[in-house]
DNA sequence: TATAAAAATACAAACGATTGTAGCAAATAG
DNA sequence: CTATTTGCTACAATCGTTTGTATTTTTATA
């Protein structure tokens, strides 16, 4: 079909071995024959057979990409995957690895997931969002590294690179406590190990300037923008209720917003509220809403950077990196 | 390394061919064989090397996945993207094909897409959004099919899956005109096809109706909110202005209706808008933006099923499929 | 000029499967 | 009881590379 390495031999009248070596530059060929063969090889437009490559390297140059199943149930996490994605593909793409992705169907263990890992089709792993640890022991026993992005995972023996909620919440919180607001809530989700890092960097900055924490002021979402909605409105029908919230994601601080308004109260006025994500359009969001922006392309090029290290054996950093949020501020939470 | 058909057959004492056709229950070996091939196979965890299979097999099973560049110009083409790539990975893994992304990088004939047409690492390929057509002459020499997403090319003799963006100007318009509104502008995009769809659709549906269409009336913006704002706080202040406008992406109706109001005016008391997308917290807009749903995981998987028919060179469909939108009726055009 | 050393190339065995052909039983036919 | 068919299985080539070893050619040395 395709020019091969024999079509360059033959025409040359040399050996297939020799056509290898010569595209490789080897220095055990003469200067003489690597001109004339990359010659005949551009002329026969050779390419190489990446498969036949991989078959003898025995390294597929595919990186997996695990993204969680439930994508459907929270609109920001599509947009978060895309853009990890795209800071995943800008650099496996400047080290010539593909990626293979898979939906992590917790269900079914007949997935592409499974395909993937058990068949070895890659070099190692990157997994998004959710942890599945019948995955992780089986990448594990299968000798493949694996680094989690924003998996919210605890196992601190695992790679990982995730955004740094707790410097965030604390950051977050703080801005509220620096302009003036003494009673903060905070909304957080449904999410264990994520709500915990929040909930910490909230309370150690209450604690720090000396804010107490009210329990009551501390409520949990599901993630959506409705759920947050319910939340707010709930609380607010309490008649007791404090001056703002830090929302753990800014879909849920719409909610609160919304909610907020629809009660009759004003943002930021009554109640300040700040986010965290910096989802786009927030400009836009009546008012336009401060948040913590997460470098989340950051982290998908980070992640990768790490699983190359370790599949090229020479990594040394860190097994955990943590990228530090920042606060962008807009007219949600007023001014001094 | 790991186990390979050898291991079996040494195990069993045959022959590695009598384990390949075994494993492929060919009617050629015996059941009873076939049986201790299986046994045996399970028991030393035996998975094919997929690498193997196809060099032998010539089909790489992988689908390339082209993405365009220019990614973070549109917020929601990031979510776009991401959306279709679910609807993609769906069917590729029910076939057992592996996704493998590229971004399009015009500049840069170097970049992983070039590597992976050449060197014929793909069975086919997905385009979405935008065309190279540098790509696409080489994919043809290359004799590997292509399917085009949301491209708005014009070409008709390429595969091509997208949303019926006419018939869409067309509803999205009769709407405004079944609501009463008799002045109905439209802001379009700086993308020459898609404009013309969106005008042709919208153009059609007044036509139907009877209304004529007063050019100063439709625009046309680059795509951000903030480029639909500025449009439209200029026609604004030029005190004639339609009393409705179709805008062809939700992420700029935003901006129409945040100019509107920073106007001084009320959507949809002033001034109705119908957008399109459907993009995510809509609901949340004030008021809720009516608009024209996409279906964009469809777009995906109609490409996908596209793209194996050509593959397996048994597709027998038409060349252009138009998935249809559909009206979602919120509050941004008020009510008869 | 014979000879060792160095340089360039050829040969052949891998990598892990698939598959056409050949071989050897046992079963059936004459 | 030989001849032919049938059912299984073994052998070996193949896919397109890479790479260790052997071989040839060239160059330098004595």
């Amino acid at each position: 079909m395709s020019t091969t390495i024999k079509d360059i031999a033959k025409l040359l009248g040399i050996s297939p071995g020799t056509v290898s070596r010569a595209l490789q530059k080897s220095p055990r060929v003469s200067k003489e024959t690597i001109l004339r063969v990359e010659e005949a090889a551009k002329k026969l437009s050779y390419r190489p057979n990446i498969t036949a490559q991989r078959l003898v390297s025995g390294k597929t140059h595919n990186i997996g990409v695990i993204l969680s199943k439930d994508i459907r149930e929270y609109t920001s996490v599509q947009l978060f995957n895309s853009i990890i994605l795209n800071g995943i593909l800008e650099v496996a793409e400047a080290h010539n690895y593909n990626l293979n992705f898979a939906i992590d169907s917790q269900e079914e263990k007949q997935g592409a997931l499974y395909r993937i890992v058990q068949n070895k089709d890659v070099d190692g792993v990157l997994i998004i969002n959710v942890v599945n640890e019948d995955i992780l022991a089986s990448l594990r026993t299968n000798g493949i590294p694996v680094v989690l992005i924003d998996n919210h995972f605890d196992n601190r023996s695992e790679y990982a690179v995730n955004n740094d909620d707790r410097i965030g919440a604390s950051i977050a919180t703080k801005h509220l406590i620096s302009l003036g607001y003494k009673t903060i809530g905070m909304i957080g989700i449904n999410e264990e190990t994520f709500h915990r890092e929040c909930l910490s960097g909230y309370l150690q900055a209450l604690a720090e300037c000396g804010l107490r924490a009210d329990p009551r002021f501390v409520l949990k979402g599901w993630g959506s923008t409705h759920s947050a909605y319910e939340i707010t409105w709930n609380i607010l029908k309490q008649n007791r209720f404090p001056r703002a919230f830090f929302v753990v994601t800014d879909e849920m601080a719409i909610g609160v917003i919304r909610a907020v308004k629809d009660f009759g109260l004003s943002v930021p006025r009554d109640i300040a509220v700040v986010g965290m994500d910096d989802i786009p359009l927030l400009d836009y969001v009546d008012p336009p809403l401060t948040t913590m922006r997460i470098y989340i392309a950051e982290m998908g090029r980070t992640a990768v950077g790490m699983l190359l290290g370790l599949i090229q054996g020479h990594y040394q950093g860190n097994t955990q990196i943590a990228i530090q949020p920042k606060l962008i501020v807009r007219k949600s939470c007023g001014s001094k």
